[in-house]
DNA sequence: TGCAATGCATA
DNA sequence: GTATGCATTGCAA
């Protein structure tokens, strides 16, 4: 470092608060009772500085009466600041003394902030050639950096960071650290209760920076936005800038710099020592002592400071006595108390026998017991969610109602094993059926162990999805509603999710019987219960030959994951900066000069002056040229650089959303990605997909597409088949409805939307016209969604005659179609419910509502609903049958993806043909219907390939 | 930290 | 107009 003098100007309270939080969970308190935690935090802070950077000027600077400047612009300026605490009241004076026994210059000035006063200082030193760091966390600082006055700021764990240009830049994407003013005016500081602009976060005002530059430059071009956001930021134009004046930091306090008052020089050390032990601070005094004596130049990195005692080690599992694990020698039952039936029951006023098993013999004598069964319910508790790293912590059954017992595992992998082996007997038995709760997660867990779980299943969620597709189906919810019982809460015995949450394996053995063995007890109730509804309900075939079977091919696909090039994954997102690069340098070649594309100002002169892409320019309110989405999107198709701006502009949404988000969902131990389809969520009886969501990847935009070349096969042996059914609603909806001329266009493979655009325009099918076929789509779908004149005209350029009078065309040509309508809000309003070709009901409580909007979403979904449900219904049939092919046929490949009408294979390439064949035929010949279903198939290399 | 509202990705 | 999941934001704790 050069010899340029280094001034040091430290935020006394953004320290002092920093500090007292860092010991809130374990305050420190002095044998007088004095909450010593602040000033302890802020001294470790001041002292740390000191001796990491030696300044040669120095001072503290406080706050004192707030900003009666802010407060007058905005009366709630700090207003929702809580009361500040009483350590952190009591800690300022002893502070004060402390830096007054160090020699170091307190600066206060009354009226205004700490902030302002170290803004006014450090622009004055900066003047006079000083270099300024000012020592806070407050990001708020980084407008005032420049090539002289840094942020010096603790970061978690230990440590400091400076923030110079180059760091404020990329921290905040400005340019220059002034437009900090303008990211903090727009996003607001709910702890400094500036207001910002509403709706507007930290991403949101990071892209307005980029493009505007400035918060007067985007409330002068608020024309450009759209939707909500529109509104909101037009309507509060005031308080924008507001803000950004709340916001500033002040330059003009009446302080002033003086370099001497503020060099550092020897403390008074025994008037800190008198205080230090006072305050019972013995390692500070140390520390203290240690910075100050003249020969400390550096610290020894050898000295084991601090946290290395705090490593906890998780607790070891409580090892009982043995005669608390005797098979049968404990009776922990409790007597059930009188409850009235509006109190529920819970494990403390019911009776149970809950026991769990010990080592050893009494494992093999449960496990003969257990094989003796016909029938058990069995509920796996683990470490964890996520069932590839999830590990067995125990396992409870249950085959009589109020009975159970808990099998714990050893933490020891090669024992738990052993453990496994034990039980494999049971789990693979096929004549003992198994009952569950989410039995997907058990499976899958159990099939880390290498265990498959055959026999018959039943699983109570499966069972209440399909006698109730509308209601939410987690034990807790069917416990209360059906045995008018609370089980006892997850939360209750590994605390609140995030900080201090135990993992299963930490709970006492004991409430790990209780919880485990009352689950398995319950879904056995359950299971009771629910088998006589699945009859009444109509729908046990479909629980048998659907949804079990189907639970069983979705945790192979869940297990197996999706190969993802994580390379590509991981610079997927500096990708698309390289491609936003080549976007930017593409439009500069097309423009012939570079400039700013993200200034609609600078990019409309280039587009309408410079190339003149259209006659008469649109131009805004303000004179501008309008460069608005609907304006681009209508040039898009002449002119390239309009898809490159378009393109730009979309891609920062992508990257959050897919880009950046893919790669951390990325397993470790697999290297692949593992959604959860979830079985009961969808009340037409479709699957959804999370963590992540494989259902959504783009596909309509070129961008957005590319994701999919993330999706790859396992190696180079193997390939990717995508096969998707084509019009699988509309075919549906032309069988059930026997509508003879649909059926017959599906029959000589028409394209049904210019088919349908033919008859309804009355014009020879090879005369039909782009728009006329567009249009006929439109109402296409519009059938399967439960048209309604309104609806069309908003997805078309038709005005609301237009479009009525195209779906009473659509109706004359279809008539049949419109008579399967109507019957079914019929069949509805006479049952409460519609139902699929396989008979999954949903119930339309609301079809005879008096309410016309409510009983029209009703109708919608009456129509809808055996559409949507029907198409699951098919390809779940599908999938079972090629699942059990695959593994007759003892193929390689793999099903990998479900996206609801199609199906994902990883293929062995040697089976290529094999495989399309059998996939085609097993999609085709799901289901019988009158129209023929087809399927497509594409390969490829990636997703993106196959389609 | 958890919730609702908004907007947008898919079929 | 149907069915989902998720990122971001603001607000309530």
């Amino acid at each position: 470092m050069s010899d340029q003098k280094r001034l040091f100007l430290v935020d006394a309270f953004a320290l002092i608060f920093r500090g007292y939080y860092a010991f809130i969970k374990n305050p420190r308190i002095n044998s007088k009772g004095v909450d010593t935690s602040a000033i302890m935090g802020f001294m470790n802070s001041l002292l740390d500085v000191i001796k990491r950077e030696r300044p040669d000027h120095l001072a503290v600077c406080f706050d004192k009466g707030g900003s009666t400047d802010r407060v007058e612009m905005y009366a709630e300026y700090k207003a929702n600041r809580d009361e500040t605490p009483e350590a952190i009241k009591i800690a300022v004076p002893i502070i004060q003394d402390i830096l007054k026994a160090m020699h170091i210059p307190i600066m206060v000035k009354a009226g205004f902030e700490a902030d302002d006063v170290i803004g006014t200082l450090s622009k004055q030193a900066e003047k006079e050639g000083y270099k300024t760091f000012m020592v806070t966390p407050d990001k708020d600082f980084a407008q005032l950096v420049s090539e002289n006055i840094f942020m010096y700021r603790p970061v978690f764990g230990g440590g400091y960071e400076t923030w110079g240009i180059p760091e404020v830049q990329k921290k905040f994407e400005v340019e220059d650290p002034l437009q900090v003013i303008d990211f903090l005016g727009m996003m607001g500081d709910s702890s400094d209760n500036i207001p910002g602009l509403p709706g507007v976060g930290e991403k949101t005002a990071k892209k307005f920076l980029a493009q505007y530059g400035s918060m007067e430059n985007l409330l002068a071009n608020t024309h450009e936005l759209k939707g909500k956001m529109k509104e909101k930021i037009e309507a509060n134009g005031e308080l924008g800038i507001l803000s950004k004046k709340l916001a500033t930091i002040m330059l003009d306090v009446p302080v002033t710099f003086d370099a001497k008052d503020f060099e550092l020089d020897h403390p008074d050390i025994e008037a800190v020592k008198n205080i230090f032990q006072d305050l019972e601070f013995r390692r500070l005094t140390d520390n203290f002592l240690k910075t100050f004596s003249t020969e400390t130049e550096t610290t020894p990195t050898s000295a084991p400071q601090k946290q290395e005692a705090q490593k906890v080690t998780p607790k070891e599992q409580k090892s009982a006595g043995a005669g608390q694990f005797s098979l049968f020698g404990v009776d922990d039952s409790v007597t059930t108390e009188t409850t009235s039936e509006y109190t529920r029951q819970t494990a403390k006023t019911s009776s149970h026998f809950y026991q769990s098993v010990a080592p050893g013999i009494a494992t093999k004598l449960f496990i003969k017991n257990l094989m003796n069964q016909t029938s058990v319910c069995f509920d796996t508790e683990t470490t964890g969610l996520n069932p590839i790293t999830a590990e067995l912590v125990g396992i409870a059954f249950s085959w009589e109602i109020g009975k159970g017992f808990y099998m714990p595992f050893p933490e020891d992998k090669n024992e738990a094993q052993e453990l496994i082996e034990q039980l494999r007997p049971f789990f693979e038995s096929e004549s003992i059926q198994k009952i569950g709760q989410n039995l997907k997660y058990d499976i899958k867990v159990l099939a880390k162990y290498n265990v498959t779980v055959k026999g018959k299943l039943f699983d109570t969620m499966l069972a209440h999805y399909l006698i109730n597709p509308d209601m939410r189906h987690n034990m807790d919810v069917l416990a209360e509603t059906y045995l008018n019982y609370t089980p006892i809460s997850i939360t209750e015995l590994i605390g609140k999710k995030g900080k201090n949450q135990l993992s299963m394996r930490e709970v006492d053995l004991e409430k790990q019987t209780e919880y485990a063995v009352e689950d398995a007890d319950i879904t056995l109730q359950l299971k009771e219960h629910f088998e006589k509804e699945l009859g009444e309900a109509n729908t046990q075939k479909l629980f048998d030959e659907i949804e079990i079977p189907l639970l069983r091919v979705l945790s192979t696909m869940e297990l197996e994951g999706i190969n993802l090039d994580k390379a590509f994954l991981n610079s997927l997102s500096e990708q698309l900066n390289t491609d936003i690069a080549n976007l930017e340098k593409s439009i500069y070649d097309t423009a012939g000069e570079e400039f700013n594309i993200a200034s609609p100002k600078q990019l409309g002169i280039i587009l309408f002056e410079k190339m003149k892409l259209v006659d008469k320019p649109k131009k805004t309110k303000t004179g501008q040229y309008s460069t608005s989405e609907d304006v681009l999107s209508y040039l898009a198709k002449d002119h390239k650089i309009i898809r490159n701006i378009l393109d730009f502009r979309g891609l920062s949404k992508l990257k959050s959303t897919y880009v950046d988000a893919l790669p951390t969902q990325v397993e470790e131990t697999t290297g692949r990605v593992h959604t959860d389809y979830m079985q009961t969520v969808a009340a037409t009886g479709r699957l959804s997909s999370n963590n992540p969501n494989l259902q959504n990847i783009p596909i309509r935009t070129e961008r957005g597409r590319q994701v999919r070349k993330a999706f790859i096969p396992r190696n180079e042996n193997y390939t990717l088949l995508a096969a998707d059914y084509s019009q699988i609603e509309l075919r549906i909806i032309a069988a059930l409805s026997k509508e003879e001329t649909m059926i017959e266009a599906f029959k000589n493979g028409e394209d049904i939307h210019a088919s349908t655009a033919s008859k309804v325009f009355d014009v020879p099918l090879n005369q039909v016209t782009r728009e006329q076929r567009s249009n006929a789509k439109t109402v296409n779908f519009g059938i399967i969604y439960g048209v309604s004149a309104f609806g069309l005209s908003n997805q078309t350029d038709l005005s609301r005659s237009e479009s009525k009078e195209l779906i009473d065309t659509y109706y004359a040509t279809y008539p049949k179609l419109r008579n399967f309508i109507s019957e079914q809000v019929d069949f509805a309003r006479d049952n409460g419910y519609v139902q699929t070709v396989l008979g999954r009901r949903r119930y339309l409580k609301d079809i005879n509502s008096r309410n016309a909007v409510v009983r029209g979403a009703a109708e919608r979904n009456a129509v809808n609903a055996p559409i949507q449900g029907s198409a699951a219904d098919i390809i779940k049939i599908a999938m079972i049958n090629i699942h059990e092919k695959l593994i007759a046929g003892n193929y390689k490949t793999k099903m990998l993806l479900q996206v609801h009408d199609e199906l994902v294979f990883d293929v062995y390439k040697p089976e290529l043909d094999t495989i399309k064949t059998l996939v085609k035929s097993e999609m085709e010949n799901a289901y019988k219907l009158d129209v023929p279903l087809d399927v497509d198939l594409d390969i490829g290399d990636n997703w993106l390939e196959a389609h």
